[in-house]
DNA sequence: TTACATACATGACTTCTATCATTTTATTTC
DNA sequence: GAAATAAAATGATAGAAGTCATGTATGTAA
């Protein structure tokens, strides 16, 4: 399968715009996968970077018992792999949420794009001061927040990459098949916990389910006012 | 007070062997602090970065009702405030341990400088890359651990960044006074927690208390054996 | 359609953790 | 050195979260 970058419309994707965008739209492979699937695996070498052209994806790490963690979710135009760079290994493991479109780029090639190409280290150092502050915001929520905000925290997460607007800005739609363990390895609690938490929300209307299955946030407003204690931050555009 | 940085000693510190080197050594200023001092507090606007130049330091993230997070632990040659960049406020505080020297680099210095030398933006990135991954690890940690467990690598933590080995490599000397509670803020628990934990190990002649009331972790093994389950990783030096 | 499997949901119970109260020990200040 | 303050440690208790068991719904394959 052939993808040209310039014809591509992730205009999110860090390649785009490049001087090396050509170079690397010509090198790049481009795979087809289906949902479930792994798209790399934590502990397997490190053999390049990917950025999905199309698709939906979760990106975790599997601790003590079978345990896992979700990282990250990501879609159309997000680079996955990147925690590999420097390293022999991936240090996560990315699995499809959803028929899923990769851009893969070697490592070789990648480590050379990088030297040559100064804009693309810098917007990907960029890239990962933004990672990391996430990380760390995690990281107190984890450490501290209740299950029922930890469960708050997860579908807001899941609405800031798979959400759909509608005309109520107070209501967005999750447009992902995440299914209730996906949510719990996000929030970082027990299915159950999640599930009972869930079936509060929907009997106080804040959040429902859809006849696709997806979760619906009837009331966003009341979702980060359960969250936002833990984040009182004087706003970067102020 | 006046650096050259090409007679300091800091190895790590990524500005050493620069071609920006000599710039910076004379851009940057230096300041001498006390311990207890805030080198930077949250949501201040984001004026530049730091550099420890001897000290110790911790950084960490305030949320719910003062509950803390603590981030990193840092000491000479490392990095602090660069999660600020690309914003216009730290997203977390530092706070000086003990006596402590930091070189400082303004904001607009330093995105030039960032600009015309590749190999600091580079660098940098690799080390973003690190933090990140650093992170995503504490994440399950704080997700996953029971209170035990964190506090075994609370202390693993702090002997990282502050130990000082002995001719036994299995005992290890953590030479910071970080009192109980800056390390159930490492751990992510409560102060009651942490010393009834840390009580537990003592008993069991895991750890000590020396007469500097630093902590010596008798076993290293066993400390490490506790969070182990959690990292099942092919090592990257294999 | 039935049987089987999987995901979702709820109940009961146990274990763990946080909280509050109090005591002990250490450190500072006069 | 004694009083005052702060830090460390312990106990008791309430509340939260995890675990296990079981039931219900939903989907899938024969």
């Amino acid at each position: 399968m052939k993808i040209n970058c310039s014809e591509c419309k992730n205009s999110n994707c860090f390649v785009k715009n490049l001087n090396s965008e050509k170079k690397l739209s010509e090198l790049k492979s481009v795979y087809k996968l289906k949902a479930g699937q792994f798209i790399f695996k934590e502990n397997n070498p490190f053999d390049g970077i990917y950025i999905i052209y199309s698709g939906k994806v979760k990106v975790f790490s599997t601790g003590y018992k079978d345990k896992t963690q979700i990282i990250r979710l990501a879609n159309d135009g997000l680079i996955l792999g990147h925690r590999g760079l420097g390293k022999k290994h991936y240090s996560i493991s990315a699995k499809t949420l959803d028929e899923t479109t990769v851009c893969f780029i070697d490592n070789d090639i990648f480590y050379e794009t990088l030297k040559s190409d100064h804009e693309l280290t810098y917007k990907l150092m960029l890239f990962y001061a933004e990672e990391l502050r996430n990380a760390e915001k995690r990281m107190k929520s984890l450490a501290q927040m209740t299950v029922r905000e930890k469960v708050a925290e997860a579908i807001l997460l899941a609405s800031k990459t798979f959400g759909i607007k509608t005309e109520d800005p107070n209501i967005i739609v999750v447009d992902a098949l995440l299914n209730r363990n996906d949510i719990a390895e996000i929030a970082g609690i027990r299915v159950e916990q999640l599930i009972r938490e869930l079936t509060e929300l929907k009997k106080e209307k804040i959040i429902s389910i859809n006849s696709n299955k997806h979760i619906v946030i009837n009331d966003v407003k009341s979702l980060n006012t359960l969250i936002s204690p833990y984040f009182i931050e004087s706003s970067d555009f102020q």
